[in-house]
DNA sequence: CGGAGAGTTGAGAAACCTCAAAGCAGGTGG
DNA sequence: CCACCTGCTTTGAGGTTTCTCAACTCTCCG
């Protein structure tokens, strides 16, 4: 079918910082992330913001929208950026006539409710070391997915971004880095990341 | 369409403390709470355990298990209930001729990554007293939608239930009881609990 | 009526946060 | 092209919150 084309069609460029869409926004349309690199995030009426994941090229956001037809929360760009807006009215007709295409919206909509399940876990019932192990390996093998070195990579946010996203405060994340370094599981030089020892790094999240 | 009799056909009863599900089963149906309440929760290969949510009359379960044919939590019945078996097979082939339930379910799988959302809000961010808060004033209101007081509810969970679900212990959990009563905001006696001061309530999430 | 599970409360310990200061890196304008 | 400035990161010291351990009470079933 040339209507799947229509699909992918729509491509748009983002710069470092800037936003993708913002919460509140009218719904029409899913990303699918082709370059660089994104982060999802609530803002609170205080001020206070909560990250809500950080999304890598493959990955598909804006699936909170469709709820209310409206976003509900914000999508800033931390490199710059290609996407593919996928219009949703497109995407559910053309799912309604294949039934793969249903089952792969479908999937990937499950997908982001047990990563979901896995934040919670981390967020309610790791320490700081734990949560910060599991939030390596994750990238690792993300990273790894998609044919970059598992072991070696670059951090495109903040200590303060990965502390929001971890519960924990900007501080905590360096001090955790720092002895993850001092005790060889890592060699972290700011935004470089080699991991040195992933047994030991993964025995920490509990999966030994 | 008597097909979609079919969906809602299938009733099935729990007693308090039996599954609905466990995490590892194979998927072949969402299910919705037609009576009673349930919670979910993920274990960890240690033994900690998250409960992700607790989930009441009119609400859908089981889109976790759609990403890999398998559940990824556990569902428990917190007193006896009465669910209503929705065949997944047959959900998406009548999605498929009937936009209007094809939109629903999309909204259903998007209002559970809110939902998500707001948890990691809460886990992430705000302090024990402003979990509990948040999630008193959830109850209500949903308790509130279901034609139920919004002031005076039984919790169907224990204290270490609520703490697991809101990343606290149970003994915090309880002294926040205890704290919020001494300050004339309930009125708890074990698991009856009645909001005495709605306002003062919300304060403390920054609804105002 | 007794037992088991659930809840409350206290005291001390641990984890994490706050505040503060200093060092670094990267981008910008002269 | 360099110097400066801004924002990010690191590290320290002390404070708070939450946890842990323990004892006791309560409640609900059987």
């Amino acid at each position: 079918m040339q209507r799947l084309d229509a699909l992918t069609s729509l491509k748009r460029t983002f710069k470092r910082g800037e936003y993708l869409y913002r919460s509140g926004e009218p719904f029409h349309a899913l990303y699918a992330i082709r370059n660089g690199f994104f982060k999802t995030q609530v803002l609170h009426e205080d001020g206070r913001e909560q990250v809500t994941g950080f999304q890598m090229p493959g990955e598909i956001i804006g699936m909170d929208a469709i709820c209310a037809d409206a976003h509900t929360c914000d999508a800033v760009a931390l490199e710059d950026s290609e996407i593919c807006e996928i219009p949703f009215n497109l995407l559910e007709e053309l799912s309604r006539d294949v039934p793969v295409l249903q089952r792969h919206l479908h999937k990937i909509m499950s997908r982001e409710i047990v990563r979901d399940q896995g934040i919670m876990m981390l967020l309610g019932s790791m320490r700081a070391e734990e949560r910060l192990a599991a939030f390596l390996l994750n990238l690792s093998q993300r990273f790894s997915a998609r044919g970059y070195s598992p072991n070696a990579f670059l951090l495109r946010m903040t200590r303060q971004e990965i502390g929001s996203y971890l519960g924990l405060k900007l501080e905590t994340v360096s001090r955790t880095f720092s002895q993850f370094q001092e005790n060889g599981l890592l060699s972290v030089r700011v935004r470089e990341v080699e991991i040195m020892d992933v047994l030991r790094l993964r025995s920490f999240v509990g999966h030994i």
